[in-house]
DNA sequence: GTTTATGCAAAACATTTGCATAGTC
DNA sequence: GACTATGCAAATGTTTTGCATAAAC
């Protein structure tokens, strides 16, 4: 009984999580000028469903009757407006993934290559180093690419887990 | 008179340099079993001449007669083999790129999106802070991607240089 | 009513694969 | 002769585009 009321309650707080995030998804999108639309509802209410990376075909799978088009046109608002990143996996497969409001726009990624688990890369100046020794050549970055593949640490720790 | 000179030496060594480069690339190859064939020579021979990094399909038609499928397998055996590295564009666009002799396997690169121009990025010890800040999370690193982007020197003092 | 978004289908790319043939070792 | 490589064409997979229609502001 407990368990049920715990559950009941998890489930309610993920629902209003996603759906709050999708609000403030549609917000971010008409703060820059674009409509509310049901497509984009749907599409935004589908991606802040994801606690995990995704392909813009999984996402498409997960939307029938909304054109492959705005699929793709909305996955790239986001990724201008800063709300979703691009995740580029070691296999080369182009992934999206929400960014929380504290972490918007680009920044790197720690991806578990057996889990599929991504954490963000935090704490290290790498930015300021690259920098650092562009300066050095007088080379001005305006931009880079970074993405960081390896085992977490539960990966590490049951490495018999079934794929 | 002395220009003349000058260039036609100039020239032939930069034949030389490319001659040799090509024998060095076929080497690596039967180095590991792959066998000395016409096309394969043709297509190291093309790469050998390159001087900035470029796609697939450029190296392709540069080659006519030669197959698709042979230019994409040779790219892929001397990316394996470290003499070829893998370059992502800013605009996602996979490039290659020749290593050289003391520079093989992977590393990373400052990409010019002006000029086109790629220096390698050394002096800086990304991956040790990478490895050091992983290691606090138990996070084991097998591999990662970094390519940063930006205008070099010559673009950045002269930027009304025509495309 | 003007502007923007949608859905569809087709096009555009980039890369891989199956397979019969040909070339190497 | 055994094994590997080639060329072709077709398949694959992903993303973009043109355009007529529909919806939003």
């Amino acid at each position: 009984l407990t368990d049920i009321r715990y559950q009941q309650k998890a489930a309610l707080t993920v629902r209003n999580r996603n759906y709050a995030l999708a609000d403030q998804l549609l917000e971010t999108l008409e703060e820059q000028g674009h409509r509310d639309t049901e497509p984009r509802r749907k599409v935004v209410a589908a991606i802040a469903r994801k606690n995990r990376h995704f392909t813009a075909e999984e996402l498409r799978e997960e939307l029938p009757g909304i054109g492959r088009a705005t699929v793709y046109r909305s996955l790239k608002l986001l990724v201008q407006a800063g709300a979703l990143c691009r995740v580029m996996l070691a296999d080369g497969a182009l992934h999206y993934q929400l960014n929380d409001s504290a972490h918007q726009g680009h920044h790197h990624h720690l991806l578990c290559v057996h889990c599929g688990e991504s954490e963000d890369l935090q704490g290290c100046d790498i930015e300021g180093q690259l920098h650092s020794v562009a300066a050095a050549r007088q080379f001005q970055i305006t931009g880079h690419w970074l993405e960081v593949y390896g085992q977490c640490y539960d990966c590490a720790e049951s490495p018999a887990v079934p794929a």
